[in-house]
DNA sequence: GCCAACGTTGGC
DNA sequence: GCCAACGTTGGC
């Protein structure tokens, strides 16, 4: 099994959006980054655990955790021209964006903020993307041993 | 294949 | 709202 960080925007969609889903689940769309693709479309697993993470927000953080229900299936909202996340260059038939179905598992029991996690970035945290400065990356691959530090912050 | 211009992300 | 960092585009 492998772990993940996957960053979205409270505004947009936020932990208590997906909570509040049927089910708990929602496809994780709008990824429009190749190497966030690729990772969805080739490593993310059924079974696979995911921190849910605010960005672009008061207090950008991690915030919850969720699973991974549904492996890579095309994005459907890139063919649609009335869609925000449209994209002429993706075609059907072979399509250029993927995206996985996420469930909703639970809150932290808080905000692990980033603000927090960088205090580790020389440390615990040193091989992980999202302390390194200027890392845009939306979609990373966590390692069990950081998964397990970043819990024991909770 | 290089690289300037442009667009986006996301912390602050 | 600003802007640094980074990704993408497209002319050459």
């Amino acid at each position: 099994m492998n772990y993940w960080l996957m960053k979205s925007e409270p505004d947009v969609f936020g932990i208590d959006h997906l909570k509040s889903r049927p089910k708990k689940r929602e496809p994780w769309d709008g990824v429009r980054n190749y190497q966030a693709r690729n990772m969805m479309r080739d490593e993310m697993k059924k079974g696979d655990l995911c921190f849910f993470y605010h960005s672009n927000c008061d207090e950008p953080g991690i915030v919850g955790i969720m699973e991974v229900v549904k492996e890579r299936y095309p994005d459907h909202t890139a063919f649609d021209p009335e869609q925000k996340y449209y994209d002429p260059k993706s075609d059907p038939d072979n399509p250029r964006w993927y995206m996985v179905d996420v469930k909703y598992k639970r809150h932290t029991k808080r905000t692990i903020s980033l603000k927090e996690l960088k205090e580790f970035a020389d440390t615990s945290l040193a091989e992980c993307p999202l302390v390194r400065k200027g890392n845009r990356l939306s979609i990373m691959p966590i390692s069990q041993e950081q998964w397990e530090f970043i819990l024991s912050l909770e």
